[in-house]
DNA sequence: TTACATTTCTTTAGGCTTCAAGCAATTGGC
DNA sequence: GCCAATTGCTTGAAGCCTAAAGAAATGTAA
């Protein structure tokens, strides 16, 4: 704590440096992971990545999901749903149906085709990964697991901090 | 280690899944993040991310580099900045020349404009960066880019032997 | 009921991004 | 010198993505 000639507490200009490297390494990361990723996808299926990430929410489920949840699931706009989820239904990996009981909503989920195709991708995509982070010990992986785990709580806050604000 | 009947190592089915929740779980912080960014630049600055990426890059040096360097350093593919610099010479924002000793080559620096409110902007984004990872802990932070030093690498050794393969 | 707000999805405009193909300049053998 | 390979960048096609506006259905409350 440092204490002016009045003897109040003074702000000391923050260095926020440590803070922008760090997120310029998880950028980095991601962004170098998120290419590999989609290079082999490319290779050896032809699929895109975002292609590949709707397939992957609605494999969690038996019954398929609204197009809202898909989009907050992925993080990503309405508008973009509705064309990726067009374009996955015309190839046939997706079956989209209006709710009976709420006519705004829309019910999408895998085809069986679909759905076996996913399946085959991603016993593979795992493997990827796995071997992605073939680096890292088990105890590595715990610990980056609980960082990001704080860390995502802590980008959070920020955000909603922002959004009560506008 | 597992022995079978006739005392030979056998490989047991692993288990990848940790490695694939952890990849999920730092693609969540980025996405997280990157929105956020996004918002904020686009509502105090009413720029877009991709433009303000660029010029963070050149802001690094003094007399200016090529577009292949910039490529490199934002892990874009090289069309992607053409149309980048494009505008951001359009806009004023940057300067762009060809070089004397290579025909082919484009040198393009920040305007004194340019370096001038990207360094307004830089100021900011670099508080929203602090104030998203507030609740890391300066050792959580040390440890975060220890971590995703490893990760990092690891994730660059198996590019590069898929590069091999190929 | 009527009016208003909210939710869900689509549409539009504009920009971003990749991949692949192609052009021009340079480099490195020979 | 000459030719082939490489390098640096641009172009074109297709798809991805957002923000904002709008249409349709539902919910809420006087």
């Amino acid at each position: 704590m440092i204490l002016d000639s009045e003897t109040k507490a003074v702000e000391l200009p923050e260095d926020h440096g440590d803070e922008l490297r760090l997120w310029l390494r998880l950028l980095t990361c991601t962004t170098l992971i998120e290419g590999e990723v989609r290079g082999r996808l490319r290779e050896r299926f032809d699929v895109t990545l975002p292609r590949f990430d709707p397939m992957a929410q609605l494999d969690t489920v038996p019954d398929g999901m609204t197009l809202s949840d898909v989009s907050k699931r992925m993080m990503v706009s309405n508008g973009n749903v509705t064309g990726l989820v067009e374009r996955l239904v015309e190839s046939g990996h997706l079956d989209r149906r209006t709710s009976d009981t709420d006519r705004r909503v829309q019910v999408i989920r895998l085809t069986k085709a679909g759905r076996a195709e996913f399946r085959r991708m991603a016993a593979e995509h795992q493997l990827w990964i796995s071997d992605i982070f073939s680096d890292l010990s088990p105890k590595d992986v715990r610990e980056l697991m609980r960082l990001l785990a704080k860390t995502k709580g802590s980008a959070r806050k920020a955000a909603q901090k922002r959004a009560l604000q506008a």
